[in-house]
RNA sequence: GGGCGGUUAGCUCAGUGGUUAGAGCGCCUCGUUCACACCGAGGAGGCCAGAGGUUCAAAUCCUCUAUCGCCCA
């Protein structure tokens, strides 16, 4: 399946050459479909449904990131991994798609009526609605396509007529008339978390109301004047003493001429504008309230389509912005404006088309979610589900923006005047009007068994399919083997593994429209929370900080972006770098530093891979689990690998994609690569192959550790170095179903660590001082090490030494009294990890060393030892120090002092030899 | 108005009480020797927004202030 010779290719990773071969490998040869295993919990994640009408932007490519992360994690872990796919049907940005393109083909839904216009829509869907489903696959997500859901399928639609009718039985679903969020343009009741309020600059007018008895007048202040129509009541604060004189007198309301009256309510701020309050229930939520404590009547003015309505007297038929010139006009000549004043105030609009919202009253559907106090209501359950920790939300912070949402709910309108959706399962009888609510459609009422009846017109809110994702996509209501397994069981313990096994990933933006909705109907339709972890990301913006929108035009395309530095980088990139439900700038320099670590990886393996060609089979094997050995790179090495194993396991355990990602980063690059390979090409070049199996150890267990979040490249060169290594591990066709790496505590070797520290610092130490003197790299430095006790290890370390820091002869000694004099030389002082006595290297450089200089060098070294030693000194001599601070801190702050005591020895005595 | 965040190197961001705060990008110097110039070696650069407090010990916990965001009303 890979390409031969990976060394002979080519010498940067190319992911066009792989990505679409290794795609098709894993769908025909690898498992991703989970099996049921009643006696082991699964590991879950439903993918949140992307829009059918969607094209994949950031955001899904973030989401699909992050969820493969996780799953090809746990899949690797042996988890039976269950990640499901699937769209949802979009009610109103669907309708709007065909309907647009109804409009360029000169015609309407509402021509041709709606089973015609269904026809359209599904045909739009079959056409179109694969697309993110593509586009979704070469991000590379595991997920179980065999299991893809669509909201609309029959399955998840029988869930939803259930919930409905069970909801309804139960009194929880009600229809009434009630002032809600209607959207002019698409026609549509909105619920209140489809509003998107947005500040803007208005006016606040201020409007004289003449008093029917005698002169004066109340001046009223609005934004809005043209509501002033359906004005039915003048409002003020009881306590106000400019208008206690006039509450329960009449006013001639402008225009329109009728009279109504000056109330008191408590709730008025009398702060506001003039403190009188133009009281308008039709049009505005707070005056709907105030209209039912004073028993107001409702006079709507502004009609559906956003023109005024008969009741608006001389201005009927006028659009409703442009009625507010006229009325504003009008007033004006009859001298009513008092003034006119900017001001910036909230204005709500429909999330979809961004039209101005009208608040109308209407007959709606409404789900009484009760309140978060009530412990038995939909919203008391959802509440005490993160309150009594059955759902833990990381980040935690998001816990308390839904608690918040919560404690302020109110009840959800989920009916929408559209066609395309879950139409209401509800039928109205012409003979005796009684209604009838099942799950199959009806032949005749159930009160009164005429035929004559007709459905309800209107579909739900898309979200209350999407609430129940988490169990119609399972097979809820029927009682099947994947509802059973993969839903989470009443006896379920949660952590058992250390980890969750029911897990809700999305972006924290729908975490009101989408999980709090999944958690509230999971509750009531099964009586068991659909998950015990809510993880959540944050967003993608551009590198201005400003969130990513088609009409901004500031969107990176992602299908773009793989093309140009493949996807492992784009994924890479989305999730390294980033603290859980942070946002995120997305720019193209994080994209080349991605594309720059694959390439990396992939040179490396290149490396490693050619390294091996020409070793035999026999000295390699053990490769899969290397025995003791003595050398010191090598337990160095498996002692690293093995606390970045553990470390990016814990990170894991946490959902800390970001650090996990940084500390293999940091290993592969800066251990791996700058070191043990450097090192290893020195034994190589030397005829000693015994690095070959540690190499090939590290890479293969590092690429296994990368794989959930560079799943292509690691892939490819997995199957490429495997064929070439003897068949060890029982190893998986592919590397998604490898195990995941898992940490050994035999592999711990701290002498090897610290020993390893001191050679890499000392190296660091002769090549800075090269650098600082311009020697240039060509040039051997004959160099002479007062290893103070380490002599073996520098000893067995020398040929490493000698090339990496380009010294030739190194003389190895054991004590100051062999040392040469410092002379005309450079003397660098090496701190030994893990012990206390420095090593010290001198570079005999007559001639070349400005003495003056090394002098100021050395100086500068002994005030910052002193000035550690004062810090030191100072915080051992406090008797709370040593008795307060856990015993180990104490002790390396001991051998801290120690050691730099011992370096200022050194330093002082090199600097009394100079001449 | 209520709630939640951010403020750390020139830029973008990590940092989970332990004293010497890290990365990527950018910048400076050097280098194309056989994994990689999508690279290597070396370097510069930070009173962690400010002020108090808790603690033996604070970028980290608490309070306040400033400032910039986001969500909800």
């Amino acid at each position: 399946m890979a390409q031969e010779a990976i060394g002979e290719i080519s010498k940067a990773y190319n992911p066009a050459d792989v990505e679409e071969r290794i795609f098709s490998f894993w769908m025909e040869n690898a498992t991703i479909t989970p099996n049921n295993h009643p006696q082991k919990p699964p590991f879950v994640l439903i993918m949140p449904p992307p829009n059918v009408t969607g094209e994949l932007h950031l955001g899904h490519a973030l989401t699909a990131a992050v969820e493969d992360v996780l799953c090809r994690w746990h899949r690797m872990l042996g988890d039976s991994t269950l990640w499901l796919p699937g769209k949802d049907h979009a009610g109103i940005a669907t309708q709007w798609v065909v309907e647009q393109q109804l409009a360029r083909q000169g015609t309407s839904r509402q021509e041709l009526g709606r089973e015609k216009f269904l026809e359209q829509v599904w045909e739009w869907v079959r056409k179109y609605g694969n697309t993110i489903d593509e586009q979704h696959k070469r991000l590379g997500t595991s997920c179980d396509w065999s299991r893809l859901r669509f909201t609309l399928d029959p399955g998840p639609s029988r869930a939803v007529r259930t919930t409905f009718v069970n909801l309804y039985e139960k009194g929880l679903i009600y229809k009434g008339e009630r002032l809600i969020n209607w959207c002019v343009r698409c026609s549509t009741a909105l619920s209140d978390l489809e509003v998107e309020h947005e500040e803007l600059n208005g006016n606040l007018y201020h409007i004289r109301y003449p008093l029917a008895d005698g002169p004066g007048h109340i001046t009223v202040a609005t934004t809005r004047p043209e509501t002033m129509l359906g004005d039915t009541a003048v409002a003020v604060h009881p306590d106000d003493p400019r208008y206690s004189s006039l509450v329960g007198q009449s006013l001639v309301l402008p225009v329109m001429g009728r009279g109504i009256p000056v109330i008191a309510d408590p709730a008025l701020d009398p702060e506001f504008g003039t403190g009188a309050l133009k009281v308008t229930p039709g049009h505005d939520p707070t005056d709907f309230e105030i209209g039912q404590r004073h028993n107001l009547p409702v006079v709507t003015v502004i009609g559906p389509d956003g023109a005024m309505t008969s009741e608006a007297g001389p201005y009927e038929g006028r659009e409703r912005f442009e009625c507010r010139e006229g009325i504003v006009n009008q007033l004006e000549t009859e001298g009513l404006i008092e003034r006119i004043e900017p001001y910036r105030h909230s204005v709500g609009h429909c999330q979809r088309c961004k039209t101005v919202v009208e608040p109308l009253v209407s007959i709606q559907w409404f789900m009484n979610v009760g309140t978060h106090d009530d412990p038995d209501s939909i919203a008391g359950r959802a509440y005490r589900a993160v309150t009594e920790d059955r759902i833990r939300i990381v980040p935690e912070r998001f816990g308390r923006v839904y608690l918040n949402w919560l404690e302020n709910i109110r009840d959800w309108c989920i009916s929408r005047q559209l066609w395309w959706g879950h139409r209401i399962p509800v039928w109205y009888c012409r003979d005796c009007q009684g209604q009838t609510v099942s799950i199959e459609d009806p032949d005749h009422c159930e009160h009164c068994a005429s035929t004559r009846i007709w459905q309800d017109p209107d579909v739900l809110d898309t979200w209350f399919s999407s609430g129940l994702w988490t169990h119609s996509t399972l097979g809820w209501p029927e009682d099947t083997d994947d509802m059973r397994y993969f839903y989470p069981r009443p006896d379920h313990d949660h952590a058992t593994q250390g980890y969750d096994s029911f897990v809700m990933e999305t972006g924290y933006d729908i975490i009101f429209f989408w999980v709090a909705r999944m958690i509230m109907m999971g509750l009531a339709n099964t009586g068991r929370e659909p998950f015990h972890t809510v993880f959540l990301h944050g967003l993608i913006r551009d590198t201005q900080g400003v969130k990513m929108s088609k009409t901004k035009g500031n969107v990176l395309d992602p299908l773009q972006l793989i093309d140009q530095f493949g996807t492992d980088a784009l994924r890479f990139a989305l999730t390294t770098g980033t603290a859980p439900g942070n946002d995120l700038r997305l720019g193209e320099s994080k994209l080349e530093s991605s594309r720059n670590f694959a390439n990396k990886l992939w040179n490396a393996a290149r490396f490693v891979v050619t390294s091996l060609e020409g070793v035999d089979l026999a000295s390699l094997a053990g490769w899969y689990d290397p025995p003791e050995t003595r050398n010191r790179e090598d337990r160095w090495i498996l002692h690293r690998l093995n606390l970045v194993v553990s470390s990016v396991n814990g990170y894991l355990r946490e959902y800390e994609l970001g650090e996990a990602q940084r500390v293999i980063y940091e290993f592969l690059w800066g251990e791996f690569c700058d070191w043990y390979i450097e090192m290893a090409k020195v034994r190589l070049r030397s005829g000693d192959t015994t690095a070959s199996r540690v190499l090939a150890h590290v890479l293969e267990r590092t690429l296994r550790l990368l794989h959930p979040f560079m799943p292509f490249i690691t892939e490819e060169i997995w199957q490429n170095l495997i064929r070439r290594l003897p068949n060890e591990g029982d190893l998986p066709e592919s590397i998604m179903n490898a195990p995941y790496p898992e940490s050994n505590a035999a592999r711990i070797d701290h002498e090897s660590e610290s020993e390893m520290l001191t050679i890499i610092l000392m190296i660091r130490a002769i090549r800075n001082a090269r650098a600082q003197l311009h020697i240039p790299s060509g040039q051997r430095l004959e160099a002479t090490v007062d290893t103070n006790g380490l002599k073996e290890a520098v000893e067995e370390e020398s040929p490493a030494i000698r090339t990496l820091a380009r010294v030739e002869p190194l003389y190895i000694i054991d004590g100051s009294e062999e040392r040469p004099p410092a002379g005309e030389a450079m003397t660098l002082v090496i701190d030994r990890h893990g012990s206390e006595v420095p090593l010290v290297v001198t570079l005999p450089l007559a001639g070349v060393v400005d003495l003056s200089a090394e002098r100021v060098r050395l100086n500068k070294e002994l005030e910052e030892c002193d000035a550690g030693l004062e810090r030191v000194r100072g915080l051992l001599s406090n008797s709370d120090f040593s008795s307060k601070a856990p015993e180990e801190v104490v002790e390396r702050e001991q051998e801290r002092l120690n050691s730099l005591q011992e370096r200022r020895e050194r330093l002082q005595e090199i600097l009394t030899q100079l001449p």
